[in-house]
RNA sequence: GGGCGGUUACCCAAGUGGCCAAAGGGGACUGACUGUAAAUCAGUUGGCAGCAGCCUUCGGAGGUUCGAAUCCUUCACCGCCCA
């Protein structure tokens, strides 16, 4: 791959919301590959990661994808773990301060953390490091003279931060930290490359390039990744939206979380997640556009590329067999979950003792509104006995042999 | 430290003595239509009970009243303004 056509997919899915800083990056990361390549040595390419949370979802994924991307060529790649800047806890994706973890919370976190992102990066080319290696040996000095290299206006430039000020929402002042303590990660590092998502923009672009060049190293190029939508396909993917693929999953689940997100969802999944480049994601698009290739099909192939990646393409072929069965040709799916029946026990009990309802009232619900179905016929009674084994369905996609 | 305002169901938000299990959005769920897409339409969304019954909710505790989410007292948390 010559270096324009690295240049070209490791921009592709970046986000900056500026042409500018856009043309401004992509020209620095061409200057610094050459460089790169002259000096006869990898670039340093690091992503930072606060384990604030062990589910991991498709979301967290895309640097993870970038990271890989860079790994493929040769460049030495940094799995950084936040856990001191975890305890300060990013301003940038809220609204609202987050709850301050504990390191015990921390230090559980960060282990499954990176054994989830090894199923995107290669375990062998990683460094894992933690940033409270130099974050805890700051002085407060030394935190003073980091901070005189800012302003307070540039923070309240930030949307997050005027959008509080605005609405009269609480700004704690630890939470300026946290630029500061991750530029300071950069600078300690050495960087030549941070990756990172658009709500780490002012955190990379700002922080991270300022501290460097207060501290005489060459400022970090910014490879700013767009915000993956959730299966709602408008808001950013997140657990307390619900709209979350996550990464621990059936293939099954997986392929069918993917088939249901809008079909403008798709451009984005196709460049952050997946495997493709930036010619191949082209002639999709064209042939969508063109009407050659059915949305449907370029979903399916979306859904076993996002399932491949995280299963294997054996699985992946299983789960899309499955999906076809199941929701193109309307039979049940080969495997589900099974449940006992005991004698005397009625619709509702089943239903609430499989935890397909939450509560009674919740079932009498589903069955008035006719969705709850055995073997294809719809159930219209719950306080009856329940009437022979057989495929229990409630709504479209919840399924249980009833024995 | 002083003055003022807020705390309602998953979220936002109405309600200021009975007609309040509590308007309206959003979300979620079900059905129709479909490509398990979008859009649209119809319905459900505290619990228990099967047909208009009961029970528990409106920050916590206590009180006034035949009757309170609505009034009073107190506690907690939050915000705004002034210093």
């Amino acid at each position: 791959m010559n270096t324009d056509e690295q240049v070209e997919l490791l921009m592709l899915g970046t986000e900056y919301g500026d042409e500018d800083l856009k043309n401004a990056m992509t020209a620095e990361l061409r200057e610094r590959l050459l460089l790169a390549q002259k000096e006869g040595r990898p670039l340093r390419v690091y992503c930072g990661y606060d384990p604030t949370s062990t589910d991991l979802h498709l979301g967290h994924m895309i640097t993870m994808r970038k990271l890989r991307q860079f790994q493929d060529l040769g460049h030495e790649v940094t799995f950084l773990i936040g856990n001191y800047t975890a305890l300060v806890g990013d301003p940038s994706d809220k609204n609202k301060a987050r709850p301050i973890l504990t390191q015990e919370q921390v230090a559980a976190n960060a282990a499954t953390y990176a054994d989830q992102a090894f199923r995107v990066l290669d375990r062998a080319k990683t460094k894992v490091r933690y940033n409270g290696e130099w974050l805890s040996e700051l002085s407060l000095v030394d935190l003073i003279r980091l901070g005189q290299n800012f302003t307070v206006q540039q923070f309240l430039a930030r949307d997050n931060f005027s959008n509080r000020l605005e609405k009269g929402e609480p700004i704690f002042l630890h939470e300026t930290f946290y630029a500061l303590m991750q530029g300071y990660d950069a600078a300690a590092m050495q960087t030549d490359i941070q990756v990172g998502g658009t709500d780490q923009l002012f955190n990379i672009i700002v922080a991270g390039r300022k501290l460097q060049e207060a501290l005489g190293q060459k400022p970090l190029v910014g490879i700013i990744c767009g915000i993956l939508p959730g299966t709602d396909g408008v808001q950013r993917m997140s657990k307390s939206t619900g709209n979350v693929i996550p990464i621990n999953t059936t293939a099954e689940d997986m392929y069918g979380k993917v088939m249901s997100i809008p079909d403008s969802a798709m451009g984005l999944y196709y460049r952050l997640v997946t495997r493709f480049g930036p010619h191949e994601i082209d002639e999709i698009e064209k042939s969508l556009a063109a009407g050659s290739l059915h949305p449907r099909d370029a979903k399916m192939k979306l859904a076993r590329e996002i399932v491949g990646i995280f299963h294997g393409e054996e699985p992946a072929a299983v789960a899309e067999e499955n999906f076809v069965r199941m929701f193109q040709q309307r039979e049940t799916p080969a495997e589900m979950e099974e449940y006992s029946l005991r004698s005397g026990q009625t619709v509702l009990e089943v239903l609430m003792d499989a935890g397909l309802a939450e509560s009674k009232s919740k079932a009498r619900a589903l069955i008035d509104q006719k969705g709850v179905r055995l073997d294809g016929e719809t159930l219209e009674r719950a306080d009856v006995p329940f009437p022979h084994g057989g495929v229990l369905q409630v709504g479209k996609r919840r399924f249980l042999r009833v024995k």
